[in-house]
DNA sequence: TATAGTAGTTACCTCTGAGTAAGTAGTTAC
DNA sequence: GTAACTACTTACTCAGAGGTAACTACTATA
């Protein structure tokens, strides 16, 4: 194996990492409603209009084990948790914003175009 | 809502559009593969060990239809393709750049501490 | 004649990501 | 006492993402 291909692997295996932790319909968009600051449940729910209490759940708690969100509970009444972004969730910030940024650019440069 | 839910919003829109093209489990690879260079279906397929040709196939065929990569076949015995990106594949390098250090970090910070 | 390399296609199967709907449990307001 | 809010959980269902294996079609080489 020479050296292009050696690196190609490497690159490879990195994004393996990476796809592992953020696959799915739902997860990006999670980080993003949570990068504007602390969210409860019922807030993230709202803003991420279309997903289901279920999904909103489970992946929430995806995101916990990854160490990517934390939760916390607060005795008030009614108990309310609250969501927010870890350091290593934070650290996701420059490649959401990548997302963002090539998100744009793309429709502009085809959705619009096709239609 | 107030102009902080409005950029929520808008990110969130932006986002679906990137993700719509780079989600499931072979095109980030696909793509990555490509920015070593033009490419040959059974160069993709070596690089990419696990994957079927039905998948890279498939996936091929729809990354092509997203305008992210072109696919020109050579008149030579026997007969060659050659895959490569586009401007807009070629336009994807901060954000895959950004998926591959986030890889890296994400890798250092938790999968390794774990073991 | 047969094996191997080019680039896929096809049929079939399985598993899981995601959706729907209803239920749980506690508190507050009417 | 009942409706409504908090934050979920559970059970059921289904489409589709992805895997496996065999097949196509052509050429070159032994």
């Amino acid at each position: 194996m020479n050296q292009k291909d050696q690196v190609c692997q490497y690159k490879l295996m990195a994004s393996r990492d990476a796809l592992e932790v953020i696959q799915g319909k739902w997860r990006i968009p999670i980080i993003i409603a949570l990068m504007h600051g602390t969210k409860r449940f019922g807030e993230i729910q709202r803003d991420i209009s279309d997903i289901s209490p279920k999904m909103l759940s489970q992946e929430l708690k995806a995101l916990e084990m990854n160490k990517i969100v934390k939760r916390t509970l607060h005795d008030t009444m009614p108990v309310t948790t609250e969501y927010f972004l870890t350091p290593l969730g934070e650290s996701m910030t420059n490649l959401l914003n990548e997302i963002l940024n090539w998100g744009i650019h793309f429709r502009e440069e085809v959705l619009k175009r096709d239609n």
